[in-house]
RNA sequence: GGAGAGGUGGCAGAGUGGUCGAAUGCGGCGGUCUUGAAAACCGUUGUACCGCAAGGUACCGGGGGUUCGAAUCCCUCCCUCUCCGCCA
């Protein structure tokens, strides 16, 4: 099928590009280019149906060409090591086949570079969205599904989440700035420690409750990694990289490390689902968002965020978006704090999902609901990728997995929210009652 | 950082230039036997691509090279293990 130049593991080869493994079933991509291109502009991608087709034919016939000149080869080869065993003249048929090599790394040439061309194109081409997707351009256009709560009613004017910090003495961006630069923060005392209450709480939470399985990982990841999740290739200027050769990743989320323990391998079906709940500190670079949320803590370098992440069977993975949606809303309704849930319309959708829940939360000091949870389906498109795979019993064959992941919840947006949320008219913040027990008693933050 | 040993199918582990996609064992699947099960025995058991099919091609950590022919030889990178050094 759509071929690939070779997986680099490390080297210098770019890891991304990996023999056979486009995002969407390639099968599908050939056989209905039109609707898939029809259903890919929902998401304002415009699928170059004509070149797809026109190199994928190329492709086939060099490889046809290759695969005979191949065969003729090792039908010579053998025959060679035939007639020598039985010690017969070989020199004239070595010469009459010692042209074929070069024929054959004549067309490998060729074969590799419309390889190269299909492979970049092919992948470049986000994930299919799901019939339910609503259409649109922007974020404007999300659908709200349903809201919880009423936004926070105070009877005094309700400052931001820099205001507060500042105030109490515990959240210094200035400082921050100077030890490494704009968008990262330094927190102190009670605050610190509630935003690891915050940590906590969710952790325990996930594991105790919705029986998902506690899991550490690296925070560096290399490129294949990333090609698996779907942040590479398209997405590199979004991620921080290190210099060395080969380059680390800063994950920008747990979702690559985690998805990515599936990579390459098969899980036996009485594996399955499999939840996991990590807590990382996440890397963006926010290319591009320079204007955008430049005062406090809604868009840092670095965050910390508590990920779930579940593989899931193909059949079974749109009702585990609702339950793990969920579970992240559970948090919120913990932590009581009013929020909505909204679809992403196609605009607004990801490179490599199929739907996406976003949690927002109510933000006094913005007077807004902001992103704080993204949850999202994206069926079989990481898994083939990363050939994430499991042996389904009925037919016996390795098939690809379906991969989720939500943020449950992103902790420096949580902690935002709560600071916004629960601050009372002296500056001071109330601690809610599930984090209590975490903050060793306390109450309230004050100044 | 230095020295050495390795990376082979779901797993373990042979294979050092030619009928090797790869012995053997375990595991899996099917069968015989059994009231049932176990044991034993027999058979079967990788993935992808091209093809209506027959069949063909590729894959023995990645990349490159030598050769008529590479799992096997050479170069290079990555990874794992052991010992020494250093270190949170």
């Amino acid at each position: 099928m759509f071929g690939g130049s070779g997986l680099g593991r490390g080297g210098r080869t770019p890891g991304f590009l990996v023999r056979n493994q486009g995002m969407l079933d390639p099968q599908l991509l050939r056989s209905q280019p039109e609707a898939l291109a029809q259903r890919l502009a929902i998401k304002g991608f415009t699928l170059d149906v004509q070149r797809l087709q026109s190199l994928d034919d190329q492709r086939k016939s060099l490889q046809t060409q290759l695969q005979e000149l191949q065969a003729q080869r090792n039908r010579s080869a053998k025959e060679v090591g035939q007639r020598k065993a039985a010690g017969k003249d070989v020199a004239a048929l070595i010469e009459q086949t010692s042209g074929i090599a070069g024929r054959i790394s004549e067309i490998e040439g060729e074969l590799d570079a419309v390889r190269r061309d299909l492979d970049a194109l092919i992948h470049g081409i986000p994930n299919v969205p799901h019939e339910t997707v609503p259409s649109g351009d922007s974020d404007a256009d999300n659908e709200e599904i349903r809201r919880w709560s009423e936004p926070t009613a105070f009877d005094f004017e309700p400052v931001d989440h820099v205001s507060l910090g500042s105030g109490l003495g515990m959240m210094d961006f200035e400082t921050a700035a100077k030890i490494t630069g704009s968008r990262f923060v330094v927190m102190s005392r009670e605050i610190a420690k509630l935003h690891r209450a915050l940590i906590q709480f969710m952790l325990d939470l996930h594991t105790t409750e919705h029986g998902y399985q506690e899991t550490y990982v690296p925070y560096l990841v290399n490129s294949n990694s990333l090609f698996g999740t779907g942040q590479l290739p398209k997405f590199a200027e979004d991620q921080f990289m290190t210099a060395g050769d080969p380059a680390y990743y800063l994950i920008p989320t747990a979702e690559v490390p985690v998805t990515n323990l599936y990579a390459q391998s098969i899980v036996s079906e009485e594996e399955l689902p499999i939840c996991h709940v990590c807590h990382t500190p996440c890397f963006r670079s926010e290319a591009g968002s320079y204007g955008k949320d430049t005062r406090g803590m809604i868009r840092q370098h670095q965050f910390e965020k508590v990920e779930l992440v579940q593989l899931v069977r193909p059949d079974d993975s749109w009702q585990a978006l609702e339950e793990l949606t969920g579970h992240a809303e559970t948090v919120l309704k913990r932590l009581e704090l009013p929020y909505r849930v909204v679809t992403l319309c196609g605009g607004d959708l990801g490179f490599s999902s199929a739907k996406t829940y976003d949690l927002e939360v109510w933000l006094p000091g913005q007077n807004q609901y902001r992103e704080i949870s993204s949850c999202s389906n994206f069926e079989s498109f990481q898994a083939r990728r990363m050939q994430a795979r499991w042996r389904n019993s009925e037919s016996g064959k390795p098939e690809l997995l379906h991969t989720l992941n939500g943020s449950g919840l992103a902790v420096g947006r949580a902690l935002v929210a709560l600071m916004e949320n629960y601050q009372d008219e002296n500056g001071a913040v109330v601690v809610p009652d599930v984090l209590r027990d975490y903050m060793g008693g306390l109450g309230k933050i004050s100044p």
